[in-house]
DNA sequence: GGACTGACAGATTTCAATATCTGTCAGTCC
DNA sequence: GGACTGACAGATATTGAAATCTGTCAGTCC
């Protein structure tokens, strides 16, 4: 028996619950429960439900943001960093959907709960979006005058494949030829020689 | 009183329920009420409550398409054409969520109902798309191997636009500094001079 | 005879009572 | 004295009985 409860053992037990309870049913009298301590002692570590629901939420997308990671190998394009990039955040929503849905559900329903939460995640892989665009623009490879807000234009225009409202699209069969679309079309709006706006005749 | 009950009355009587009672409370039975017949009736016309509501959800998608109708003006770029027709399809939809948020809030729920509806309002509007995208192949404005799944890539990268999975972020005071970014990424996508894969140096 | 009604069976929804949960805090226990 | 308990008030969720709705169809009415 623990010593003296922790945050940490109240976010392990809370994401158990959740995990077999599901976000609508989970609640503190049975993580308090499943950990053999009254209600009472959450409230000394988390102040509301809201918040302590919104702490494993935070620990939850920490880890994909710490498993999506840059990624500059030696010798590749920048292209095909950023295309390698979309493509890893894809495969792993896409996998968390069809491998373990009740706890893709779970997460999409807590994310969607807080702004704060969701607005945290966005900087972060933006963030990512941001390093590597800037990169692309290092080498002259890609071209803008605003690299925040291309890379935010580079994640608004993949919406489809990485928010969870279209997750039940990421089943059908053509979706990896439409993400593929999608990016080239991308990629190839990044590049270095665009035209001027208007005058793109041959 | 009308000599018989039309199918054309009846549907315009489910419209002015749906907006009366919403979605969720709306009832056949208030249909035939407000038509001062017995909702039997009403079964003789539609087969199920599901198919009537499918019919008042298509007639409303239909006025949204005539109105999208093709704006191939003289003198004007395809890019143009193609920027201007997103953007009227952009302001459609914002114009209908604040200015009638329960309409709105109606038809997305009658539009998440039936995937036959949805496929048939996208393959329309897709549609459209093509034809732009086309016409742009056809000045050498735009380059494409296969117009259909650009086109579907357009539509897929614009979908923060146009989803109402979305609508909320629609509010957003930069929404529309996002748009015209992804709308630019997009049209730069497509111009003609794009260089071969991988070999994007200046 | 064809448009319409109204009663009906089974499915769904509503509503109010009952139970449970959230968040607090005075008090217990090392 | 600080970690913890457990009883409490108000808010929220559950439940099951009653009401309503969907879809059918035999029968009425012009």
């Amino acid at each position: 028996m623990a010593e003296t409860l922790t945050a940490e053992a109240i976010l392990a037990a809370t994401e158990e619950v959740l995990r077999r309870y599901g976000p609508a049913k989970a609640t503190v009298v049975d993580v308090a429960k499943a950990l053999g301590v009254s209600h009472g002692s959450v409230y000394r570590h988390f102040p509301t439900k809201a918040a302590l629901r919104e702490a494993v939420t935070r620990r939850w997308l920490d880890d994909i943001h710490a498993h999506m990671a840059p990624a500059f190998d030696q010798g590749r394009t920048t292209a095909e960093v950023l295309r390698d990039w979309l493509q890893r955040l894809f495969d792993r929503k896409r996998r968390s959907h069809s491998e373990d849905l009740e706890l893709f559900t779970t997460f999409k329903v807590l994310v969607a709960e807080s702004s704060v939460v969701s607005a945290y995640h966005l900087e972060c892989l933006v963030g990512q979006l941001t390093s590597i665009i800037a990169a692309g623009v290092e080498t002259h490879e890609f071209v803008t005058d605003d690299v925040e807000s291309t890379a935010q234009a580079v994640w608004d225009a993949t919406l489809m494949f990485h928010h969870p409202a279209h997750a039940q699209e990421w089943g059908n069969p053509h979706v990896q030829e439409q993400f593929d679309a999608v990016v080239s079309l991308v990629v190839d709006g990044l590049r270095y020689n665009r035209v001027p706006s208007g005058t793109g005749d041959a």
